[in-house]
RNA sequence: GGAGAGGUGGGUGAGUGGCUUAAACCAACAGUUUGCUAAACUGUCGUAGGGGUAACCCUACCGGGGGUUCGAAUCCCCCCCUCUCCGCCA
């Protein structure tokens, strides 16, 4: 959420930037130009009856004391009419905070300036690539096949079970699956994050405050009974820990990794997109967050960055770093990477990894604050990246690593597998 | 699920109708003193919204919402949460 204060003294500059992101706010943001001029009039108003009203109490209150209650008869029809009055304004205070509200949340966040210009993921900045792309004979398998062949994933146990789009593991699958956690959980700790296992589900404040209620709110599975949503990405947990927080600068960048099973709806996806395990309603990954300051978080963006491209790197995986333009970055992002993968024998670019700052957006959702040296309150910025997620790692890593003996597992990981080949 | 207790500032915790944004203590910050650290002393120390060039002023906030009253942290109602005991249970 943007902040009204800034919507204000910016808004030409607001409508400027949110172009980039192909959003047309020109209208929005007259209109809540105009609410917060009548907003605040009405404030006064407002402020100025409680305090007449106040001051008629405090002198009702010394005449009672001094034993002239008789005279505070007049005072009290004073009050009486003031308060109706304070009724009035109000509510219709409420009505225009709500309204202004309402407006304010519907503005994304403004991209930062370097973001490109854009339609689609199809003008996204490629601005590093690494490794080379495997090119395989004919013979090569997709993963769903090298799944079943060497039986380590199989998605119709999982239909059976719960549905589509829920993979059951086995065997040295589910070891794999095991190893890539610890792997990752390992390269994070080392790297100077903080290992939490976060809570699964969370309730409605926590779902909003990262954003995901109220414009996604069909994109989670909700647990109605106790009014709890599961969470689609361990962000929402973790990033919530710091709701309501006022931080001290020198404890500052606080580096969070969490593993989580994510679920997510996915409602409306079909087709060859959401084959095998290239997009699942669950799903395991290890996010990592950091809350930081305004002055740093450009610098942690590049350093979470750089430390996926990392994993991807001892993965012996090829891929590929995509700044995001500005239609396809998100609600809530200033500027996004995008970690993608080759898939062999798919031939094409599999998505891993989306490392965003999100500046203060959500920072003032959640109230996720900081003193600075001089002892002034103010918006932290916050940062999160998969680092990595499972899925499309293990399709990639099936694919491209296809040899006669088998899957070869790439040497970093050995230790965590026990094993040199899925065969 | 049943019964009971409770929710006050960064923390502990006092406060049962006006003198309470809220004592006291701790923490924090600044200064004085000391050879450094520590200790002691002195001072500062909520957030948000609004008004004013400014000094400063006003308003709201004691889990959330409603009500009683001229006036509510305090009384009443509803809801949420936490803790203890019982029940159930990995």
């Amino acid at each position: 959420m943007l902040e009204i204060s800034k919507i204000r003294e910016n808004s030409k500059e607001v409508v400027q930037r949110l172009k980039i992101k192909n959003f047309e706010a020109a209208d929005l943001i007259n209109k809540l130009l105009d609410t917060d001029v009548k907003r605040r009039e009405t404030q006064k108003q407002l402020d100025d009856v409680l305090a007449e009203s106040n001051a008629i109490s405090k002198e009702i209150g010394e005449l009672f004391k001094t034993g002239q209650a008789d005279k505070a008869g007049a005072l009290k029809d004073k009050t009486a009419q003031l308060k109706v009055l304070a009724k009035d304004l109000a509510t219709k205070l409420d009505e225009l905070s709500a309204d202004q509200n309402k407006t304010l949340v519907l503005l994304p966040n403004l991209p930062n300036a370097s973001v490109p210009t854009g339609k689609s993921s199809e003008e996204n900045a490629i601005v590093y690539s690494e490794g080379e792309v495997v090119n395989l004979d004919e013979k090569a398998l997709p993963h769903w096949e090298i799944a079943a062949k060497y039986n380590i994933i199989d998605f119709e146990l999982g239909t059976k079970i719960t549905g589509a789009g829920f993979p059951l593991y086995k065997g040295k699958g589910a070891k794999l699956q095991r190893a890539l956690i610890s792997f990752f959980l390992e390269e994070a700790i080392a790297a100077g994050y903080t290992e939490y296992q976060p809570p699964l589900m969370v309730n409605e404040a926590s779902a909003f405050a990262t954003g995901q209620l109220p414009d996604k709110d069909g994109q989670m599975y909700h647990v109605q009974i106790d009014n709890f949503y599961l969470i689609p990405t361990a962000e929402v947990p973790v990033t919530n820990i710091f709701r309501d927080m006022i931080l001290n600068e020198n404890e500052m960048p606080l580096k969070c990794a969490a593993y989580s099973q994510c679920f997510r709806r996915e409602a409306g996806s079909y087709g060859k997109d959401v084959r095998g395990l290239n997009r699942l309603h669950q799903f395991d990954k290890v996010e990592i967050v950091q809350i930081t300051t305004p002055e740093n978080s450009y610098n942690a963006l590049e350093e979470m960055s750089k430390y996926v491209q990392s994993l991807l790197r001892k993965l012996e995986l090829p891929f590929r770093v995509a700044k995001l333009c500005g239609g396809d970055i998100s609600f809530a992002s200033a500027m996004t990477y995008d970690m993608e993968v080759w898939s062999a024998a798919q031939k094409r670019w599999l998505e891993v990894s989306s490392v965003s700052n999100f500046e203060a957006f959500q920072a003032n959702r959640m109230k996720l604050r900081y003193r600075n040296a001089e002892g002034k309150m103010q918006l932290a910025h916050t940062l999160n990246g998969s680092a990595l997620a499972l899925p499309r790692i293990v399709a990639a890593l099936l694919e491209n690593n296809q040899t006669d003996k088998g899957i070869k597992i790439p040497k970093a990981l050995v230790k965590y597998t026990g094993f040199e080949y899925v065969d």
